[in-house]
DNA sequence: GCAGACTTGGAAAACGTTTTCCTGGAGGTC
DNA sequence: GACCTCCAGGAAAACGTTTTCCAAGTCTGC
C-alpha cells in the first residue's frame, strides 16, 4: 500500500508538498516540484486514502441517501435524479433501503452520522405513528447538531430542508378532472393507513368528491405494491372508476381486472398516481397525476448542499394528465 | 463532536478500554466498567467516527457498487439483491452509476479504491474494444493487490470472481424454442455492436438458427434501451417472429408496432430477454429468457467476500419462458 | 540597495480510532 | 506459601492525511 509519504520520498519533496499537489490546495507549487510529486504518484500508483483524508479534514465527499426500495421505479427516479447532480459536484453516494421499516431508517442514519457523511436525503413516505418519527428525529438532530446536512423527499416533518409533493392537491384535482368525465361512483385502491403519502392521496381524493357533492367512494386497503392493488382490486364492484394511489397499485389493479374480464376503460376507468417512466407503455395507457421525480430528488441534494438555509420546504405540484385508462361517461 | 476519549473520560475509563466496549473486541472488559462506557457513550450521544476507525484497521464496511443505469429494471433488480445480503452483513453500498461509459466505470474503480471500500462489484456488459478493459483490469489489479475484492456480473475478462449470465446459450434455446412454433423468417433487434452482452445474444440466436438450417435473421442495430428497441422495430417487415435482446427493447418494440396497426402476437411475434420483474403486468406478457437477477446480485456478493478463491466464474443459465407476445404457426 | 510584502517549501501537530505491549493482581497447583 | 498462568486495564504508538506555523527566498517600489 503506497502512501503520501512513499511518494514525498521518491520524489524528494516534503509530505506537506505532495500533499498540496495531490490534493487540491489553495497553496502553490512550484512547477519542477509539482511535475515531480505528479510523476512519483503515477509511477508508484499512488491513490488517495479517503479515511485518513476524512479524518484530517473532518469533512467526507459522501452522501447517504435513504429509500424505501430500489426496485419500486418511484424511489429509482429519485434516486438516479440525485444521483447525477451528486457525480457533478464529485460526491459519491451511499444507499440504504429500509424496505418501509421505520426503524431501518432510524439505524441508517446513525450509520451515515458514524460515516460523517456530508449529507442525508431521506427518500419516502414519512408514517402515522409519531413515535418513529419523534426518534428519527432525535437522531437527525444529533446529526445535525455536528454539521450534518439533512434533505427529505416526502412529508414535512422533520424540520429539515424538504420537498414535499403536494399529494393532497394532486388527488383533489385528479378528483375534480375524473368527475368532469362524468364518473360519480369511485373507488379508491388505498395504500396502507400508517404511510403518510398513500393517506394524503386518498383524503384529497375523498375531500374533492366531497366538495362536488358527489357520493362517498369506496375505499378498499391493500399493501403498498402491484400485489396491494391486485388484491383490492378484486374487491371493486358497482363504480364506473377505480383510483389507485400509486401507478404501481394502478397496475395491479389492471392485472386484475383483466383476470376478472373487465375491461378498462370500457367497463371500468382505472387512474393511478406518481406517472413512472418505466410504465408509460401499459396498455391501456395510464391516467395519473405526474410527479417530476427525478427532478425532486435533484432538488434535494441542492437543498442540502445549499448551506445558506435549513427547514425550507419546497412543495412540488403534480400535474393530471388524462390517458386510454379513464374514459368519459356520456 | 463527542469522540471516544470523552467517553472514556466522562467514564473514568482509559480510552483501550472505552474502545473495547464500543467497538466490538475480542478483548473482554469487566461488567462494571462496561456498564459505565455504555452509559456514557449514550448519555454523550457518542457516534463512531468510521474514517477513524476504517484508517486505524485499515478495512473498512463499504463495499462498492458500480452498474449502468439505475432505473434500467436490470440493475435495479441485481443491486437490490446484493443489498440485502449486504445488510445481512453489516456492509453499507456506495453506488455509481456509469450510464455505459467504460472511462466512468475506471474511475469508480479509482475511487472506490481511494475509499478503501472492502469490495468493489462491477455489474453490466463488458465492452468489445479491448483498450478500456486493458485500462480497467490496470485500475482492478492495482486495487486487489492490496487486499481488494472485486467480483463481476457479465462476462468473465478481467480475471475475477465473475457471475456470468449465459447469453449466448440462453439465445440460443430461444431460437429453438421460437423455431418449435414455426417461425423461419425473423428478426433480431441488436443493442450496440460494441457491448458484449447484446452482442453474445445475437450470435447466440443466429448461430442456432443456422443450425437449423433456416434463414439468416434481419439484424438491425440500435440503442440498449427502450427507445433503440422502438427505432428498430419501425424498419422490421416481412417477418414472423421479432427477438429483441433486452425486455426493455422488445417494450419499445411493442409500442412501435401498436403505432404502425401491427397486432402481437397475431401479426408478428415478439420475445425479449431477462424476464424484468416489473414487465410481467405487460399485454401481450413477454415470451422471454428468464435470468435470475436478484439472485445474481447475491451471488457476487458472496463470491466477493469469500476470500477462499479468486477468479471464479459462475455461468448461471437462462430459462426460456413462452407467454402471449409469442404464438405457433399452424 | 533596502524595507516591506508576497511567495514557496518544510517540520510537526493535529484528526479519532485500534492495538500492541506492559503491569499488577487474582486464581490455581504443588 | 511460592511459583506460574491468566486476565483486566492502561499507556502509547501506530494509521495516512491536512494544515498551521516558520523560515527563507524573491519581488516591488523607492
Amino acid at each position: 500500500m503506497v502512501t503520501l509519504e512513499d511518494v514525498a520520498r521518491h520524489a524528494g519533496v516534503s509530505l506537506a508538498t505532495a500533499s498540496r499537489v495531490l490534493n487540491g490546495s489553495t497553496r502553490q507549487v512550484g512547477a519542477s516540484l509539482r511535475a515531480k510529486v505528479e510523476l512519483s504518484a503515477s509511477e508508484l500508483g499512488y491513490r488517495t486514502n479517503v479515511a485518513a483524508q476524512t479524518l484530517a479534514r473532518g469533512a467526507s465527499n459522501v452522501i447517504g441517501l435513504v429509500v424505501h426500495d430500489l426496485i419500486d421505479p418511484y424511489f429509482a427516479a429519485i434516486a438516479d435524479g440525485a444521483m447525477r447532480v451528486a457525480e457533478g459536484q464529485g460526491l459519491m453516494v451511499m444507499i440504504g433501503t429500509t424496505h418501509r421499516d421505520p426503524s431501518r431508517e432510524i439505524a441508517y442514519v446513525s450509520t451515515l452520522n458514524a460515516q460523517r457523511v456530508r449529507a442525508v436525503l431521506l427518500v419516502g413516505s414519512r408514517v402515522a405513528d409519531p413515535e418513529p418519527t419523534r426518534r428519527l428525529r432525535e437522531e437527525l438532530d444529533r446529526y445535525r447538531e455536528t454539521g450534518g446536512r439533512v434533505a427529505c423527499v416526502g412529508q414535512d416533518l422533520l424540520g429539515t430542508d424538504t420537498v414535499v409533493p403536494d399529494n393532497r392537491a394532486g388527488a383533489a384535482a385528479l378528483a375534480r378532472a375524473l368527475a368532469g368525465l362524468g364518473h360519480r361512483n369511485f373507488a379508491v385502491l388505498a395504500g396502507p393507513d400508517w404511510l403518510l403519502s398513500p393517506r394524503d392521496r386518498v383524503t384529497g381524493f375523498v375531500g374533492a368528491l366531497r366538495e362536488l357533492g358527489l357520493p362517498e367512494p369506496l375505499v378498499l386497503y391493500g399493501s403498498f405494491d402491484r400485489e396491494g392493488g391486485y388484491a383490492a382490486a378484486t374487491q371493486v364492484t358497482g363504480v364506473t372508476c377505480v383510483f389507485a394511489v400509486t401507478d404501481v397499485m394502478a397496475v395491479g389493479a389492471l392485472a386484475s381486472f383483466r383476470d376478472r374480464g373487465i375491461r378498462v376503460p370500457e367497463d371500468v376507468s382505472v387512474a393511478g398516481f406518481d406517472d413512472i417512466f418505466t410504465l408509460r407503455d401499459l396498455v391501456p395507457a395510464l391516467s395519473t397525476v405526474r410527479l417530476p421525480l427525478p427532478d425532486m430528488g435533484v432538488r434535494a441534494v441542492e437543498l442540502a448542499m445549499d448551506t445558506t438555509g435549513d427547514g425550507r420546504a419546497e412543495v412540488v405540484a403534480g400535474e393530471v394528465i388524462l390517458r386510454e385508462s379513464t374514459r368519459g361517461l356520456d
